[in-house]
DNA sequence: GACCGTAGCACTAACGGTTAGCTTTTTGAA
DNA sequence: TTCAAAAAGCTAACCGTTAGTGCTACGGTC
């Protein structure tokens, strides 16, 4: 027993990695819809069950790493200097991960997503998965006496800053526009 | 050509009435995962490809007429009085859908609808279809003066509002304290 | 009233994602 | 070396969904 240390680990890991490579390169390369389950594992060379063991379906293969979405959100709100307001922190994460995501080199990784229905549906219930998250983080916080309802609320929005100023035009601009109104919001509270 | 009238639409908005019936006795009795297609087209006494050519999906026959709920919330925003508030406007038809699905008779319907992530999923993306249905009608009011991304984000603010008191446990008040958010949001742009 | 185009429906067979059941290999520890 | 468990593998299926094809009944036209 005890923790199974060292190789098995990552091993592991590494099977995992490859996987996810070999989907991400011949998603991109032939489209997301063109590639099936059984060609990834071939390329990957693995059994289609120990992808699955890996990754919960398809579309997992693609957003990854989405954990690291949520733990900076909720790392914004639970792990800022005493006193200091919640929304300007919550506004300079969330214009860090757009510009993350609209960078040169992540635009063929967007438009196959946005390309692809199933891909959409999967980041929309990814999205209120991390606002519930950050609702929590929110609602835990001491400092802050807010309802639970207006917790879920502010979170939502916040989520919404993130999907709209994606697909804006002027990704900076649209932060900064929402989170004039998600400010105004809070303060209403 | 010109319009098909008389029995045949008759005979197919029955065959439609009829497989969506059938599906959602069947789903409430046995649990929506636990049904199958190829089961309420033979209870409905049609094929599965019928069946197909009626409901896009299977989540389609549980939220079956949803085009309702777009309808009436673009109605709230083009049909109201000359001069009249757009918030309140949305307040009171948020208000009166939420009742509407928080009643009694619609509750096994809900939870059904909770406890099948399908299903879940499928009302996010169509909540978001509802959403950018919703921030067209109210860029196109001429009476408003609002960029884009305000418009987007009203709306989206608007169909949270819908989803977080539908869950809520005081969904009145809930929506009270939602909207005044929205109201403080809207001032702010 | 006979005729024709088409809408609606049926049937089969398949495809692609996903899972269950079971066996084999690898790994860490005794 | 030996053993238990984790990881990976294989087969075979299930389920939602679609393509292909053909039949039937309805609605409009002559």
């Amino acid at each position: 027993m005890t923790v199974p240390s060292g190789r098995r680990e990552r091993k592991k890991a590494a099977t995992r990695q490859k996987i996810a490579d070999t989907a991400m390169r011949l998603f991109l390369e032939h489209g997301y819809d063109a590639v099936g389950i059984r060609e990834v594992a071939a390329e990957a060379d693995v059994a289609v069950t120990t992808l699955f063991s890996h990754f919960a379906s398809k579309e997992a293969l693609v957003f990854e790493q989405d954990e690291d979405f949520e733990q900076r959100l909720t790392q914004a709100v639970t792990g800022r200097a005493p006193n200091q307001p919640l929304i300007p922190a919550l506004r300079r994460e969330i214009q860090a991960l757009v510009r993350h995501c609209t960078a040169e080199d992540a635009a063929p990784v967007w438009r196959m997503i946005d390309e692809s229905p199933a891909l959409r549906k999967y980041e929309e219930s990814m999205r209120l998965r991390h606002a519930e998250t950050l609702a929590a983080a929110i609602a835990a916080d001491s400092e802050l006496s807010q309802t639970a309802t207006a917790s879920r609320t502010i979170a939502r929005f916040v989520i919404d800053a993130y999907s709209l100023a994606r697909e804006a035009a002027d990704p900076d601009a649209a932060v900064d526009e929402i989170f004039r109104m998600i400010e105004a919001a809070w303060e209403a509270t």
